[in-house]
DNA sequence: AATAGCACTATACTTTTGTATAGCAATCTA
DNA sequence: TAGATTGCTATACAAAAGTATAGTGCTATT
């Protein structure tokens, strides 16, 4: 689900924005991405610790979305040389500032929320 | 495609925060939704102009999306009495507020696309 | 009368995305 | 030695999202 915002005729919007929007849509899309960097902004975590607090999430997916995350930066896969083998996962710094990206979207959804119901949403911080 | 984040078991994270991300995401998810909105925080537009706008959308899927922004209270559709009827689609306050979580996009990616620069690139699928 | 623009809708189809289920090789625990 | 745990992969399938193509009822222009 590629965004073809660059090939809009906003002639007028930099090129380099629609890049970078495209960057970060591709970045969270997708079922699952948003939940594995939910867990992970909150710590590093393996395999199956993230199979474990997502619930539902296949291993096939998980492994997949993993894999995504991880070639376009957003998470670092570090293999613990214990016996047996553990694998880490923990977010690149990139990936942890996609907190601001999320706080931006926490602020428009709970206002929009409001907007819409005339019904504040709690209004509580992050860690 | 329903983000499941709200299935997570982070409970550090505050309900409300999890239902307005999961908000703004399906606001903004789908091929078109972001190019339509792109355009539309030009200035207002009617059904033929974000036709011609947007290459490749087709009538369906213009259709079909901005129904759903409106019913999202994104844009608010307008019928103007003319002869024969025009039909103006314009952003809503809340959907012009939308250019916040835009901007954080544009920020994250442009600063990730930085941080990514001299990796291999088989980096983002865009671009 | 023919043609074209407007704002869509209908039907059938393909592609993409996600699910279900099973299994592997290695190691540790009882 | 049997069973469990870890970190995955393989195959088949279903559901969701998007595309292609055509057509409708209206009016205005030539």
């Amino acid at each position: 689900m590629n965004i073809l915002l660059e090939e809009t005729k906003m002639s007028r919007c930099p090129k380099g924005y629609i890049l970078a929007i495209n960057d970060t849509m591709n970045v969270m899309n997708g079922k699952w991405k948003l939940p594995i960097i939910g867990v992970l902004l909150y710590g590093k975590g393996r395999f199956k610790d993230l199979e474990r607090e997502i619930p539902k999430i296949t291993p096939r997916m998980l492994s997949k979305e993993l894999k995504d995350l991880e070639v376009n930066g957003i998470i670092i896969r570090k293999v613990q040389p214990t016996i047996p083998v553990t694998v880490e996962y923990e977010l690149s710094d990139s990936g942890k500032l996609l907190r601001n990206v999320l706080d931006a979207m926490i602020k428009w959804g709970s206002d929009h929320r409001i907007s819409m119901m005339g019904e504040p949403v709690e209004v509580l911080k992050i860690g």
